[in-house]
DNA sequence: CTTACACCTGTGTCCAAGACACAGGTCAAG
DNA sequence: CTTGACCTGTGTCTTGGACACAGGTGTAAG
């Protein structure tokens, strides 16, 4: 129960505050197959896009956007096509956020649910994702790095040299000079 | 949060810029001091889209990139409509690729463009544009940094933990563990 | 009751720099 | 004549949302 709760702030508080009054029904909600005492419990403990956007940190955009790729399944309030956003969805998004901070891709995550939901251990995928992902990182690092080395040199070199108008073979002697 | 993947650095990648790898027949381009004499010589030393890319060392879709963009504007033979590449277009691509490779945009070279087709000194520009591009590449460098240290933590964490299986408000607990 | 306003819905489009696909035209060799 | 390599312009795809838009809903104030 007890969660790396050190990267996000109020909304936690807010998230306990959900769990807490949600307590009561666990058996009710998660748990028993009862779908009509299911939804029942939904008018109390879920919320709409902007608050639950808010109790994660993100935007109400970022959360219709799972819930557009189908990552996040809310139910519907019948009387007014809200959107209800459970405790299941909360978990959802919270884990999509994290691996997210990871380097993994939402496809990549899309492809650890699949497997979660299906009630396998979703861990060797991930192992093999990050392993990918973090090649990739390694790579766009060092791209990175040169860039920024490529970059500085430029602003050093020509804080040296003179503005001049272009030439019929030379646009700017800035870009076209520098060597490397 | 994290831009990881999307950050299309990938015209960094292998590419040396090439340029001038290539010593063929024809001493036209880039050698012939006479702006006068190369439009004459067009039907002659105009090159073919892919001609183009490979004295460049891109792809002819690179080039018919920016000809689609309208950064460069090669004439069209009347008798089948082929593109042809002048001189001016070779410099005007080679003087892009040189740009993109200091982490101009394809925006920012169209305005240093403008400028030096009015025959004004772009060199203000370019100052300008550097110094922002180098603030958005550090700030990247930054974030890719830190990803590639998170992930590298999770990968040696990873290394000492079990798969498991998914609990009800478990999706993988290697990610949901995960602090940091 | 009306009105204002904040919120909600789904859908479409945009971003960057090309890469890729596609339908159709051109040209030289065999 | 056919094959195959090349050419044309245009449209769509890529990421992870952000933004726009048209229209419906809920609520408090006047």
């Amino acid at each position: 129960m007890t969660k790396s709760r050190t990267n996000s702030l109020d909304f936690l508080s807010g998230l306990e505050l959900m769990i807490d009054s949600y307590q009561g029904k666990e058996q009710i909600f998660g748990v028993n197959p009862n779908p009509a005492i299911l939804r029942l419990s939904c008018e109390e403990g879920c919320v709409k896009v902007i608050e639950m956007a808010r109790r994660l940190g993100v935007t109400a955009d970022t959360v219709r956007f799972y819930t557009r790729i189908k990552i996040l399944k809310p139910g519907k309030n019948k009387a007014n096509g809200y959107r209800e956003y459970s405790e299941k969805d909360y978990n959802r998004l919270r884990f999509v956020l994290s691996a997210r901070q990871l380097g993994f891709s939402v496809e990549d995550i899309q492809e650890i649910l699949n497997h979660a939901d299906k009630k396998k251990s979703p861990c060797p995928t991930v192992r093999r994702l990050i392993d990918q992902r973090l090649n990739e990182t390694e790579q766009r690092f060092a791209e990175t790095l040169q860039l920024r080395e490529r970059m500085q040199q430029a602003v050093v070199e020509w804080s040296q040299k003179p503005d001049k108008v272009p030439t019929g073979h030379m646009i700017c002697h800035l870009i076209e000079e520098f060597s490397q």
